[in-house]
DNA sequence: ATTAAATTTGACCAAGCGGTCAGCTTTCTG
DNA sequence: CAGAAAGCTGACCGCTTGGTCAAATTTAAT
């Protein structure tokens, strides 16, 4: 996490601030929340520092005194956001059986639509514009994290289990699916008639693209 | 297509520029072309009518001697994409048989995907941004033209061809299978691998989405 | 209590932005 | 070929924006 800028920030090198004034620990949080959200409705070009900082219920120079700049906000919003994606794939183990690891990733992959609507939408949002922030994390540790799950579909097929397919393409599908209802979700809502997304329809969402990839690749029939 | 704003432009209204100069038409065209990239790849805000007029070849007045104003020169954009979408329903017809046309249309979403990416990115980003410059589509239009495809897919299940399903998710999975080859290009590049995405992965890519949704809605196994 | 460190913030820039306009040139029309 | 219409554009303007800073206040350490 390089910082580029020729901060004049009091301490924040020493990664651990010393003490904790809890201070800066909340209101970092606060701030971090508050971008999260701004940066979502409004792109990074589109947020402005004054909104972001009018939602923290702070005034603008705090924002400035916390993360310096506007980019080093950006930053953080999404190594917080990356940090999450990186997690999804945990579940999925060559030891379980594909109709439940599958079933858990993609169900849990919708309920952070449904709770983190805004960590995806910044996130959408900077892949769409090239990436420029994060290629590195796509081409590495990304990459790395979908080539290491390639043996478990290799060993799954290898057993029987379901046919051999291209982890690529495969979890493209799941994430384009699962994302969309956090992406798209105005998109959804009008198609669906509805003011706000129920949990029955994010349920219901789970269970189709549950179905579609489990046929989709031989589990179930 | 509303006017709302004061624009001063020589005769705009009667719709037909009465005798067509064609460089009005030449101008018009080259702007939107370089403002669909743009738009694209900065966003509303991020994209500037000077980097539009630039990659134009033109003058920034220039741009606005045509358009008036950044947010007109927008919705000229988006009013030609959603032409684009809207005539992708067309093939979905109960007299043809659901995995041909099917496949048809996801072939034709992904080559949409690799022909007009620029395209399907201002979209996703306009919706993405709560989609307040499309909404009346996206609650008119778009899901009239769904509700219209609910009895086809009920017709089919009638005769026993696929399972019933619910037509809004089932059109979010393709839709957002297929525009993610647009959307999220660099993630997928990043994660093949390549430095530019061949017509092989659109056409596996296309394979695969079909695979999923005719084995999904019961209609191949 | 005293001092040092951390935090807060109003006021203030310089740069970049969308948009305007007057005057020019080119194209069209009769 | 003359006048009108359309097309063109450099120069300019007011406003917004990210960022700065010095002075004041609060918190922490001894």
């Amino acid at each position: 996490m390089p910082e580029a800028t020729t901060a004049k920030m009091p301490q924040e090198a020493p990664d651990e601030p010393a003490r904790p004034g809890q201070i800066r620990l909340r209101n970092q949080a606060q701030i971090m929340r508050a971008a999260e959200q701004v940066f979502a409705e409004q792109g990074y070009r589109g947020a402005t520092t004054a909104a972001i900082a009018d939602r923290a219920g702070l005034p603008k120079a705090n924002v400035h005194y916390y993360f310096g700049t506007k980019e080093a906000l950006y930053r953080a919003v999404l190594d917080d956001i990356l940090d999450l994606w990186l997690g999804e794939l945990d579940y999925i183990t060559a030891d379980r059986e594909p109709a439940e690891a599958l079933g858990h990733f993609i169900h849990a992959k919708v309920m952070y639509s449904k709770t983190r609507p805004h960590a995806s939408r910044v996130f959408a949002n900077e892949v769409i514009r090239g990436a420029r922030h994060i290629r590195e994390f796509l081409e590495g540790e990304l990459r790395r994290l979908v080539d290491d799950k390639a043996p478990v579909l290799e060993a799954w097929a290898a057993q029987g289990k379901m046919e051999p397919i291209d982890p690529v393409h495969f979890f493209s599908i799941i994430w384009a699916a699962t994302q969309h209802y956090a992406d798209f979700e105005v998109q959804v809502k009008a198609l669906l008639g509805r003011e706000e997304l129920t949990d029955a329809d994010y349920d219901m969402a789970a269970k189709t693209i549950t179905k579609f990839v489990l046929r989709g690749c031989g589990i179930e029939r």
